[in-house]
DNA sequence: AAAAATAATCGTAATATTACGATATGGGGA
DNA sequence: TCCCCATATCGTAATATTACGATTATTTTT
């Protein structure tokens, strides 16, 4: 085993997995914060940002870019990155709803 | 290597991080759900209620204990788990603050 | 054309996650 | 007390993630 059952739930349960998952490593936190602070990216600087080498930032990109929330155009040598508005527009959405189901009612516990 | 190096990354980026975590299977988002539309929960109706076997869901059940966002007491021969208001609010604060940083400024691609 | 710069990809190793069956644990009821 | 129920934990296997060095590809500069 070790394969998420992905089939067995739904859309909006994987979407939100999904988009947590891009989340889910403090590096790619790093990588979009930069990003959004820089609001324009190129990659090597973040080798120079973040203690990590150059190929496994670019590795976390890939997955980043994957998943939807960064773009990137290929700007002369270079690979210009930037955050997908629409995507994280809809990141946003679906985890803002899903904060949002929760009222407190008086724990039961 | 394999071993996230977290001791790299800055509290607030390990915080996301590890709450997004929580969130990025399927599973957990599906027990959180369910947690919240009961606002009380017992483990076992959760065997029911998902494709998945009961070590499996006490395990998922034992990392979202662990990062905080619900909490069990001992209820007879059960466990009542509910969201801990605390973790969850401070969860979503996190969150929307991360959200909330990017505000389009026409993208550079 | 050769060299330099930038970033992707490959190969590989270490570690983490996901999953399940089997077993253990702990409380309640017969 | 002994058994049953609900959960946790253990052992294990499959797969995924994280990381890095080396290599490759592409483009720009010399």
């Amino acid at each position: 085993m070790g394969i998420t059952k992905t089939q067995n739930f739904n859309a909006q349960q994987n979407r939100v997995a999904s988009f947590a998952k891009a989340f889910a490593h403090p590096a790619r936190v790093a990588i979009l914060e930069y990003i959004i602070r820089q609001n324009s990216c190129i990659c090597n600087d973040l080798v120079e940002e973040l203690p990590l080498s150059q190929s496994t930032i670019s590795q976390h990109l890939k997955e980043l870019k994957f998943i939807g929330l960064i773009k990137g155009e290929i700007d002369g040598p270079r690979i210009c990155y930037c955050i997908d508005e629409v995507r994280w527009e809809e990141a946003k959405g679906l985890l803002e709803k899903f904060f949002g189901s929760f009222a407190s009612k008086g724990s039961c516990c």
